[in-house]
DNA sequence: ATTGCGGTTTTTGCCC
DNA sequence: GGGCAAAAACCGCAAT
């Protein structure tokens, strides 16, 4: 049989390009991208059961919320110091 | 908002300088930037309600979002993206 | 914005239906959505002015601007007390 | 508001409890959600890590979101909502 | 049960 | 173009 009609174009290198795109190295980006969502999914999954527990142990679980905020912010507003800010906030009498 | 109202150390000067600040100037600069927030907030709430009245008839509200993006957008930047959408899907042979 | 030029089926009523779709209603609620978001970008153009002032009257721009954010937290933050945040803080001696 | 360090104070019995809040089992739960939610930023940057590797690469990091998007809706789904979208923009004439 | 709502996270747009 | 602020989507809760 006479050579099949058109490869469609396979590139000379091991890259297949598809229709100008290098089709293997986006697919890899993607699939990379997806599984490390997953992961992160999972992790959220066990941070709800956390949360499950210890609303079932009696505590707030939108103070215990809070609480993880303040945590995490407090660090940040320490940076908040001897600064311009300072400087503006007296100047308003805040 | 319970700023003291107090002007806290008015310089010689009209100027009312705080630590090397013109307070003055500062103060008028946050409030008028706070007053068009409001007005800006306003607005945001008059077209929540909006959004609100289209579901209420009938309306998919993500979709007349979508409409609304696309209408602000150049028509040929709406067009390449589709395309490179297209072209990204083919090569991975979506 | 060349409306197409099919009538095909105009409703016994003035209501417009183009493929099941309330046409004029959708129409509206999108015409009102444009105008409402217009003001809200001159309001916000309105805001870059005065921090362009602010900037040249020497003004950290970036510091007001964490001064009004401040500004909006802080009514907030007065009322994360009293409650079982400050009960639980203090199980946790922060 | 500088708060100390934080050694989150161990008390001397094994029943820590504080005010009425058992802080042991409290701060065994914020722990561990503060662990994983490490981890969860972790790979957070991982992914933000691929996607500028993507753009480098001379992709479209906003189509490829658009694309990942895509997969993880029900094909169904997507073809609802692009069929939605098309019923809209026909009813407007766009 | 359904739907509005508040808060969180993700995405987008903007300014430097 | 990279970081930062605003907008949008998403999620769980609550209230009816």
């Amino acid at each position: 049989m006479a050579r099949a009609a058109r490869p469609l174009r396979m590139s000379v290198t091991k890259e297949s390009e598809v229709g100008g795109i290098a089709a293997d190295r986006l697919r890899s980006i993607i699939e990379r991208i997806e599984r490390l969502e997953e992961e992160r999914k999972a992790l959220a999954s066990d941070i709800k059961d956390i949360y499950a527990e210890a609303k079932s142990a009696g505590f707030e679980v939108k103070v215990i919320r809070q609480l993880i905020a303040i945590r995490k912010r407090e660090p940040a507003e320490v940076a908040e110091q001897e600064t311009l800010l300072d400087l503006y906030r007296r100047a308003l009498g805040m």
